[in-house]
DNA sequence: TACTATGAAC
């Protein structure tokens, strides 16, 4: 109080200044002008200040409201009903301008003082502003005590967002009724801030106020987001208790909520038990069993729904929709899909967004495109769900294009559809296009978003600039463990095992606990450098952090172990695992035999692989380069024959180089490239000089199809070899040359390019179906360990 | 004076 009369006094004694102020506010300037003080002392506008300034803490901002002058509207009389907002607004601003305000407003009449007027005003409040002034006005008409009025502010607040202003209106009236404890709980749950929903729920029955069915629904809408068990089970006594068992909103509350818990039984029962069921109690009861699992049981209920009086709408639908779209069921989509035909509702823009979403998540981009297609304006998450089915699908590119397309349309993207956009250019796999989108993140809002910046670590990593990762990883200040674990991936992923584990070190140090993904990401960093014991102790030590070894982490250790020559170790361990080995684990220990030509532990694991994974090519690939390299070509034919047999055909090798961001695909011996004379001679260039400097080739890897490529006599010609010999012909000297690979380089092309790096003078960086390799000086970053 | 259900991207 004292600072409002502080307020006043010093507003009346600077009383020639304020005419030039007011000036001021009035021509738009955004600075809080001064309140105009009022020219008789203990005015009514000093109570206006003090309500002001107690609620707002700005009062200032009160005065911001112009075209104060146009308003002559004295004698003009309006019902309360018809006032529209703009006018009342008006009329208070003039009210409070005016030297006698009080006197105004009485002059205006009768209607003018009475709660069902200040009602009107708080239902067309837009803004706390509004709501400082009509509550200034309750005050000074002697009316804050009107529990009717003071919930009808309480809720105004909330709708307007401001739950602080709710809450001091509700803490400063004395005995609140039903209605505003009603008021302030459905405050609470607006801002869904539902563990503050319970506290004034207990509050409300502490002060003696006995619930009533509209304290109910939300009193069960915040067990259900708390899922506090313990919580609904007093809740739905003290329902019983208050005989709301038969109203429908407690009930559907109740459906809802036992439904959320995963208790559908209860969800049933008390479904059941309506004998009133509106499309709501329907709604409810279909998406407990879709939440749950239970599909068939969610549709046969819709088809139930259909044959009652409830009129079926869109939303029971999208729930379905979306069990199905978590288990991949096409199948049912496609069926639910005629369904809603039928109904007529396939014009409803969120069914034709849940319907895309399915079709792009179980493959089918084309359908999903053709309801992107057909609607009118897609929003946000119509066009996420279509970057990432794009993504998912391996059409990275058209991803990516999509978002362009995005921007140049104005749509303004969000963080899924950044975050799904740098995943989708982390596969395409060019490093100028992820400096593009770098460069996109970092001027858009979302430079500090840490599920983006993961992305982009892995997608640096992934385009091949593990320093750019870095940058960003150091950059970003809040590091969860998943950010960590996409570093620790990135440096495995380059060959850096000792990096990796330094992060890992550091990573503790930060006191972030590991998951089960970090320790992926070591063990294939200890594997892509040869770190067999330090694999081995990582793997230990993972039960220290309570996490169990999946698949992944058994493949590893037994690629570890079995590269390292340890092929005894590694069986035993397989023998060791408390889970079923699966594909990956056999396919290690396959690989592993084949590097070390251990013939009888090889077609061991190879049977297996055939009946875990019947269609997979590779490893009947790698079974007869394994009998090739022991000459046992019998077997060889005969693996071909079981190739021919299951209708398998090898895939095709293929290089792609990107020269000035475009990016360029070279097959085996292509000629169809428009430089192909000036590429081959480039090749041959290099083969003279590999010549002579002594290079031997490996003729083994022709017999070994290691690479799956066709065999060729002669070996210079690779995809990669190509893909090399157009880069250099096309760039700049000491230019970086970049290349991806579909399949694994062969070892031959992997010694040659280690030489051609230093003839050349250039680095060049391999990706391969495994890993990156950067050629530099003669050496492999791989340390030929791949 | 007012109430409950629901979903799409990751």
């Amino acid at each position: 109080m004292l600072t409002v009369l502080m307020f006043c006094t010093h507003y009346s004694t600077k009383n020639k200044k304020r005419k030039g102020e007011r000036e001021n506010w009035r021509s738009g300037d955004r600075t809080p002008s001064p309140l105009p003080s009022p020219r008789r002392r203990l005015s009514v506008m000093a109570k206006i200040c003090y309500q002001i300034l107690k609620y707002n803490g700005q009062g200032a901002m009160a005065w911001k409201l112009n075209n104060l002058s146009s308003l002559t509207t004295n004698n003009q009389k309006f019902t309360t009903s018809e006032i529209p907002t703009c006018l009342v607004l008006k009329f208070i601003k003039h009210l409070y301008s005016s030297s006698t305000p009080h006197l105004e407003c009485v002059n205006l009449g009768h209607g003018f003082n009475s709660d069902t007027f200040y009602a009107s005003l708080i239902d067309n409040s837009t803004h706390e502003i509004h709501l400082n002034q009509i509550h200034s006005r309750i005050v000074v008409s002697g009316l804050q005590h009107n529990g009717f009025l003071i919930t009808k502010m309480v809720n105004g607040s909330s709708n307007v967002g401001h739950i602080g202003y709710a809450r001091k209106l509700f803490d400063e009236f004395r005995f609140p009724d039903v209605f505003l404890w009603n008021a302030i709980i459905r405050s609470y749950s607006r801002s869904d801030m539902f563990g503050d929903v319970i506290e004034m729920y207990r509050s409300m029955r502490w002060a003696g106020v006995n619930p009533d069915c509209f304290t109910f629904p939300y009193v069960l809408k915040a067990c259900t987001e708390l899922l506090d068990f313990r919580l609904t089970r007093i809740v739905h006594g003290q329902v019983f208790r208050h005989g709301f068992r038969s109203d429908v909103f407690v009930q559907n509350g109740l459906v809802a909520l036992y439904a959320k818990c995963g208790l559908i039984g209860n969800a049933r029962v008390v479904f059941n038990g309506l004998y009133d069921r509106t499309v709501v109690s329907w709604t409810s009861i279909i998406s407990g069993f879709a939440q749950n699992g239970e599909a068939i049981e969610a549709l046969q209920m819709f088809n139930q729904m259909r044959n009652t009086d409830a009129k079926p709408d869109w939303i029971a639908l999208v729930s379905i929709l979306k069990a199905y779209t978590d288990v991949d069921d096409l199948e049912q989509g496609r069926s639910l899909h005629g369904c809603v035909i039928k109904m007529g509702l396939e014009h409803e823009p969120d069914l034709l967004i849940s319907l895309a979403a399915l079709y792009a998540k179980c493959g089918q981009v084309t359908v999903a495109r053709s309801f992107f297609d057909q609607m009118e304006a897609p929003n946000v998450i119509m066009w996420n769900a279509m970057i990432s089915g794009y993504a998912k699908n391996g059409h990275a590119e058209e991803a990516v294009n999509l978002f362009r397309d995005m921007i140049l349309r104005n749509i303004r993207p969000d963080s899924v559809t950044v975050r799904s956009t740098v995943i989708a250019c982390a596969q395409v796999g060019s490093l100028e296009l992820a400096q593009w989108m770098d460069d996109y993140v970092r001027k858009s809002k979302y430079e500090s978003d840490i599920y983006v910046n993961t992305a982009l670590i892995d997608m640096y990593a992934k385009c091949g600039s593990v320093e750019s990762a870095r940058r960003v990883f150091d950059h970003t200040s809040h590091k969860d463990v998943v950010l960590w674990s996409a570093m620790i991936m990135g440096y495995g992923l380059h060959g850096q095992g000792w990096e990796a584990i330094n992060i890992y070190n550091a990573m503790k140090q930060a006191r972030v606990c590991p998951n089960d993904v970090t320790f992926i990401g070591l063990l294939s960093a200890c594997n892509h450098t040869g770190l067999v014991k330090e694999g081995w102790e990582l793997f230990n030590c993972m039960k220290d952090f309570g996490i169990e070894p999946r698949n992944e982490h058994y493949s590893s250790v037994v690629d570890l172990l079995g590269r390292a020559g340890y092929l005894d170790r590694a069986y035993a361990f397989i023998l060791k695992m408390p889970v079923e080995p699966g594909v990956s684990v056999w396919g290690a220990l396959l690989s592993a035999c084949n590097i070390h030509r251990h013939v009888k532990m090889g077609e061991y694991a190879a049977n297996k692989l055939f009946s875990l994974d019947p269609y997979n090519i590779g490893h009947y690939v790698q079974l007869s380069n394994l009998y090739a390299s022991s000459r046992l070509w019998n077997r060889v034919a005969h693996v071909r024959v079981l190739m021919k047999e299951k209708g398998l055909s090898k895939d095709l090798g293929y290089s792609l180089i990107e020269i000035n961001g475009k990016l360029q695909a070279f097959h085996i011996g292509d000629k169809t490239h428009p430089r192909a004379e000036e590429i081959f001679d480039e090749l041959q260039r290099l083969e003279r000089r590999l010549k002579e400097v002594g290079f031997i080739p490996h003729t083994d890897s022709v017999l070994h199809d290691l690479n799956y490529e066709e065999k060729e006599e002669n070996l210079s010609i690779h995809s990669e070899r190509i893909a090399i010999a157009y880069g250099l012909i096309s760039t700049a000297p000491g230019t970086t040359l970049r290349i991806t690979k579909n399949l694994r380089a062969c070892i031959n092309c992997h010694s040659a390019i280690k030489l051609i790096s230093k003839l050349v003078a250039r680095e060049i960086i391999v990706r391969d179906a495994n890993r990156f390799h950067h050629f530099r000086d003669g050496c492999c970053s791989c340390g030929d360990y791949w």
